[in-house]
RNA sequence: GGCGCUAUCGUCUAGGGGUUAGGACGUGAGAUUCUCAAUCUUAAAACCCGGGUUCGAUUCCCGGUAGCGCUACCA
């Protein structure tokens, strides 16, 4: 790839968590830098004073950083400092870089005062809609004089600042859908700076626009590849003709396609939990995200090659395979693959994960001992391959910490089993032979005994084994004996509150 | 209404003027295990419609349709 000029950028406005759609956005920028060598900048955009929270901002930095998608240059995660050269990088700290171009703009003439009022704006637009015209701006102000201009001033009627564009089509590259054209007419003259509100006498110029910021910001942070949304294509001519206005050289567009949900309406909260936030809570894997959003919309050359590392992903990723149609979000995909790397994962990792899903229930982490620990790996491991997501375990551990025996006897699956002759020769067998060991059980007890049962009594298959995992677990659908046996007998030994199985077998006695 | 983007199994997609249209998820069946899960094997499942170009189009071109996006002095 061509150099280390490459420069992408990731930027969000800390209005909200990091949703799914956003968190491919700054993943296929992080790829590209990776892949290419370039520089991965991050910028926020918190023009918009109103809607922005700094917590949000702080949630955001640590996300991406969950993610793994560490950036080259922007604010510093754990502090208020920044890091890189191109900075500011917090647009609300460049208010005075945009005044300048704006000023420079004004002085060329390549931008106007416009002192058209909103209700004036609204009608013509009115009228537009109404004789099936494109919604252009009429450019009445384009070319006021300078005594009118002068006059408006002194009458201190306030105005906007709109860039006169060019008449003639506005071209670009996309490195997604090839060449971009857009005519004339669907550009109009974009408004840079807001009027200022209250109209007072005088009035300075208010804030510069979305468009007109992004723009400034991307050319002087040496943004090569700007890599986004495909919302945003519509906003790309207007962004080109400031580019042009002020000699930049223009960028490589890359837009994304929409990420939706079932009903292939753009994914919303409406299908469920789609923030980063809540992904971790509900216990999916960084690395099974990553894996997962890089194939929204993107597949390796082989087409084939699906689990991926992140590793692997930076190798593999080219903006030239990235497809242009719209993405259906699919949990069952994702759940696939976080099992994936729910295996690959060490213990130690898993149970730091999910000790906080069962507070209450254990000691405080800082403050637990070794066997603990070590007991809660196993547990954890038992219930691994029945989950998607480490958020699920809980509800299936809970019979571990907690046994109701007149429950489990009354659920309509078990009752006629439990109730039967044969179980209760069984479950009386079994306890007598507990009984003569006074430590905790091996699943090699365990099987030794269940096996003698088998040929004392003829009992077998499920007759034999289903009494005893009801008895044992509540349910006849669980985790293999061979590892249940020694965390229920491990656990129990470990005095925080976990009946023994001999325990839990004398209750159906 | 205007402008734009998109169109291969249910889903993510590969492919490409002549192919048994490939893979993965999910689904069905079977094997295995004390159950569920996991695992293995296996099956079903797609080129939006209409024109054109061509000996031949799912592939190239045009039109239609549908979905989505934009249509702000939001970002």
């Amino acid at each position: 790839m061509e150099s280390e000029s490459i420069r992408v950028r990731f930027a969000p406005s800390p209005t909200g968590t990091l949703h799914v759609g956003n968190a491919r956005t700054a993943l296929y920028n992080w790829l590209f830098a990776r892949r290419s060598g370039g520089k991965f900048v991050l910028r926020i955009e918190d023009t918009d004073l109103d809607r922005t929270k700094t917590n949000y901002e702080k949630q955001l930095l640590q996300e991406l950083a969950w993610l793994g998608l560490n950036w080259d240059e922007g604010p510093n995660e754990n502090d208020l400092g920044e890091a890189g050269d191109a900075g500011p990088y917090r647009q609300s700290k460049r208010m005075d870089i945009y005044a300048t171009h704006t000023a420079q703009l004004l002085a060329e003439g390549k931008a106007y005062r416009c002192f058209c009022t909103p209700e004036e704006l609204e009608e013509e637009r009115q009228l537009a809609i109404a004789e099936g015209r494109p919604q252009v701006y009429s450019g009445r102000c384009r070319v006021m004089n300078k005594f009118d201009i002068k006059e408006n001033l002194l009458r201190g009627r306030t105005y906007s600042i709109r860039l006169q564009v060019p008449d003639r089509p506005v071209r670009c590259h996309d490195a997604v859908r090839g060449d971009l054209e857009f005519a004339p007419e669907a550009i109009s003259d974009p408004i840079l700076v807001r009027s200022a509100q209250g109209g007072t006498a005088g009035a300075s110029p208010g804030t510069p626009v979305y468009n007109y910021v992004v723009t400034i910001d991307d050319a002087l942070m040496g943004i090569t590849h700007v890599i986004r949304g495909d919302d945003h294509i519509a906003n790309t001519p207007k962004q080109v003709a400031i580019y042009e206005a002020f000699g930049w050289t223009v960028p490589e567009f890359v837009h994304l396609p929409t990420i939706v949900g079932p009903d292939r309406e753009r994914l919303s909260k409406r299908h469920g939990a789609t923030s980063m936030t809540s992904f971790r809570e509900m216990g999916y894997l960084p690395e099974a995200l990553v894996n997962y959003i890089a194939l929204l919309g993107w597949k390796p050359e082989d087409g084939k090659s699906e689990i991926l590392s992140p590793d692997q992903v930076v190798l593999a990723f080219s903006l030239e395979r990235i497809s242009p149609e719209p993405a259906i979000f699919d949990f069952e995909k994702l759940n696939m693959l976080n099992r994936h790397y729910l295996k690959l994962a060490t213990p130690a990792r898993l149970a730091a994960l999910c000790w906080d899903y069962f507070g209450g229930l254990l000691p405080e982490k800082e403050e637990t001992s070794d066997a603990v620990l070590v007991w809660f790996f196993h547990m954890i491991a038992m219930f691994l391959p029945s989950v998607n997501r480490l958020g699920e375990i809980p509800a299936k551990a809970a019979f571990i910490f907690h046994m109701d025996p007149n429950l489990a006897r009354a659920d309509h699956n078990n009752a006629d089993i439990i109730a039967s002759e044969s179980s209760r020769r069984v479950l009386s067998e079994l306890s007598s032979r507990i009984r003569t060991k006074p430590g905790p059980l091996t699943a090699a007890d365990f099987n030794t005994w269940m096996n003698e049962i088998k040929s004392a009594t003829g009992i077998s298959g499920s007759e034999l084994y289903d009494p005893v995992r009801i008895a044992l677990t509540g349910s006849t659908l669980g985790p293999e004996f061979e590892m249940l046996i020694p965390v229920l007998d491990q656990g129990a030994a470990l005095n925080i509150g976990i009946p023994s199985v001999g325990q839990r077998l004398a209750a159906f006695l």
